[in-house]
DNA sequence: TCATTTACGGTACGGACCGTACCCTAAGTG
DNA sequence: CACTTAGGGTACGGTCCGTACCGTAAATGA
């Protein structure tokens, strides 16, 4: 299952290319990415485990940490949207599941490939969970849900406050190197933060 | 200026040791890391422009990384605590004072690093804004202030609660590439999310 | 004062990668 | 069945890390 070519190695070798041949590299570079991270993802290793060699990929990306995006792209999955019945169920389950995307080895590559990309915008931006909007959804599903049951305030239905309980636990893990963030956390951004800010709050003074 | 080494070249070449030569590679590390940020502070060029060589760097810090870090520490200076009277200038200076921070040379150096120690714990508490406590002290004193005058509420002085306002925006830079927040975004932080967060809030329902 | 130990300086090297170049050949094309 | 296009094999230059070795200046102490 490892450094097996996708080239059957007696059989009629059948020279792949165009799509084929792109979806093999693509599918080498997710494999290595998880295997050994994006420092451990190498153009050779990646080429010789497609089964290829660098001048094909070299003719599809520009560069290493094109590659890495792309690859990463094809291993990201959709976050499914919890609905308890109450916003606080709702966030802290919305929570967990950041948590465990952040600590799993997927979250590690996403910070290198964000590191990697030093803000390069036109490189962030084609990250599925950085689209800004993309991650805000769910937020604002169980949100706009929570209005309608009377558990939050209608002006919490705007992306920055939204998404607020979110950024705080990436933070944990930008900052802190924490492995996994300890459920108590979790808990204390959702009850501290939280809910304080997007339940019904009273028009304040100046 | 630039590649001159601190020895005099036809001077008596008094060779430094210690503290004397320990300083002089940081000094010379940190030059490099503002001028050519973290990913071209090379040991090499750190060594030349020390005017020693790698085996003093390496005797005295086990790689690349924890020289950088060492050197960002020379470079990073405390943050002055503004105190316009009211909560929300204070907010909106030291959020200022972040964007402009995060938005200097500086900045992407600290990201690099932080990038660099990938999680590391033990290499992130030597940076100086890591240091947690260190970071939510401006915050906290400021909203002490703004507790005594009555304009927020006491159970805001909680360094998670404190440092919400600069956790979102460094949550903009970190996701967005952008080279400076527009001034837009740091009122809307701080209107739309910090403010209603730590004034005086209602008791919550269960 | 002089031998001994310690720490620097000079230099070379192995090793890992990146990204590029060349050349041959299989796969598509008309 | 030419002809063009895209893969595959391979080699190479270049950069940088981290280590090793060796001669020598600086501290140390008898």
């Amino acid at each position: 299952m490892a450094g097996d070519p996708m080239r059957r190695p007696g059989a009629g070798q059948t020279r792949r290319r165009g799509a084929a041949l792109e979806e093999a590299i693509l599918r080498a570079a997710a494999d290595e990415l998880t295997e050994s991270g994006y420092g451990g993802m190498t153009i050779d290793k990646v080429a010789a485990r497609a089964g290829t060699n660098k001048n094909a990929i070299y003719r599809r990306w520009p560069n290493r940490l094109a590659l890495g995006i792309a690859a990463y792209r094809q291993l990201s999955t959709t976050v499914p949207i919890p609905d308890t019945g109450e916003l606080r169920g709702d966030v802290l389950e919305l929570l967990r599941g950041a948590n465990r995307h952040w600590s799993s080895p997927l979250g590690a590559i996403l910070r290198d490939l964000v590191a990697a990309a030093g803000g390069a915008s036109e490189l962030l931006a084609q990250l599925p969970e950085q689209s800004g909007d993309a991650a805000a959804a769910p937020w604002l599903t169980v949100l706009g849900r929570a209005v309608a049951r009377g558990e939050a305030s209608p002006e919490a239905l705007h992306p920055r406050v939204a998404t607020v309980a979110v950024v705080l636990l990436r933070n944990e893990f930008v900052m802190r190197g924490a492995p996994t963030a300890p459920d108590d956390v979790l808990v204390e951004i959702a009850d501290e933060v939280y809910l304080p800010l997007v339940r019904k709050r009273a028009t304040t003074p100046g």
